[in-house]
DNA sequence: GTCTATACGATGATAGAC
DNA sequence: GTCTATCATCGTATAGAC
């Protein structure tokens, strides 16, 4: 089996594109080189360019959204939602490095309504995760910083993991789920 | 004082140009409406376009090299040098938003061979900043982690600080040092 | 040093044959 | 559903008058 239709591979090649150039540079020539169709061919299958752009960050964006929602109902304790989280991020960003970063990095080429709705979505997002350090710090178990700069410090490292992590650094995701966990929870210091 | 040459005003509006925007959706056209001069006018000032990227992201880098630099030769504490490290990324993140946000962002936009010259500094970069983690871990100061994980994970926290801090947010320069130093060097969890 | 006019290649997208 | 041919637009950049 492994039989793709036309549109599921124009969607694939657009995520590794995009991921690569960025939406702005990547034609629909250089898509057409890729998928091995004629740029005209294309919108047999799709609208527009931006409605893969659409597309990539409204699916991702659900990834986001739903795990957060798991990772609420099957636990209160805030370190365990915290560690939980981190995972969700490794996970997603392994699973499919391009369109992650398409979705991380491109967002703002969207145009309106879509751009309104994913900006609601993310802030959304971001205040589900304040949340749990808010939680955290209320029950004593998190320390006590400025809530903007311990939530998005420790964002800012989860968002980005797609920009550094190369599968052929070869690290296996238990590892970098661990790691990234024990560094954001205790820090790189020892004492 | 305070007058401006049109070169300084090109490459200032330019910035906030490019970090709105985005370097291959911001146009001359575009450019042309904030500095008040017509798109040809800027020929007398600058080759192209991407001269404009270019000095943005060399002028970024010397300073994060230069930085660098310098930590190394105040002090051999490791820790000393991350906390050190740690407040030039915000100081410089602050000091100079858009600049700063077309040097991390946009550089690959650049093309050859400046795109080669950029990603060598950019690697001799990382690798200072490994040195000084790895110092850490040999005197036992520092939790032993995954070398890439632990390096990446606290970089990328720090080269997207310009992406979330907005000074309206009313943080001040120290909070966000002392904070962020906190976070990464102690973690988020209280024990 | 700034302007008007324009070159001209690349872009996203469409029309219509097969 | 894919193709060839083509369109309208916008991109960076240049020529040459003032």
């Amino acid at each position: 089996m492994e039989v793709k239709t036309s549109k599921e591979r124009i969607f694939e090649e657009a995520a590794i594109l995009f991921r690569e150039k960025g939406y702005r540079a990547a034609s629909m020539r250089d898509l057409s080189d890729r998928v091995g169709l004629k740029p005209s061919s294309f919108y047999n299958h799709i609208k527009s360019k931006e409605e893969i752009l659409q597309k990539i960050c409204l699916e991702n964006a659900k990834k986001f959204v739903d795990g957060m929602k798991a990772i609420k109902k099957e636990s209160d304790d805030p370190l365990k939602q915290l560690q939980a989280v981190i995972r969700l991020h490794v996970d997603i960003a392994i699973k499919d490095r391009s369109s992650v970063t398409v979705f991380n990095d491109e967002w703002k080429h969207l145009s309106e309504p879509f751009l309104s709705d994913f900006l609601k979505m993310r802030k959304r997002y971001e205040k589900e995760f304040s949340k749990i350090i808010e939680a955290g710090v209320k029950k004593k178990i998190f320390r006590k910083l400025n809530p903007s700069i311990a939530l998005f410090t420790i964002l800012t490292s989860l968002r980005w993991i797609h920009y550094w992590y190369k599968p052929k650094r070869k690290i296996d995701v238990k590892t970098l789920e661990n790691d990234v966990i024990n560094l954001l929870v205790h820090g790189i210091s020892k004492v």
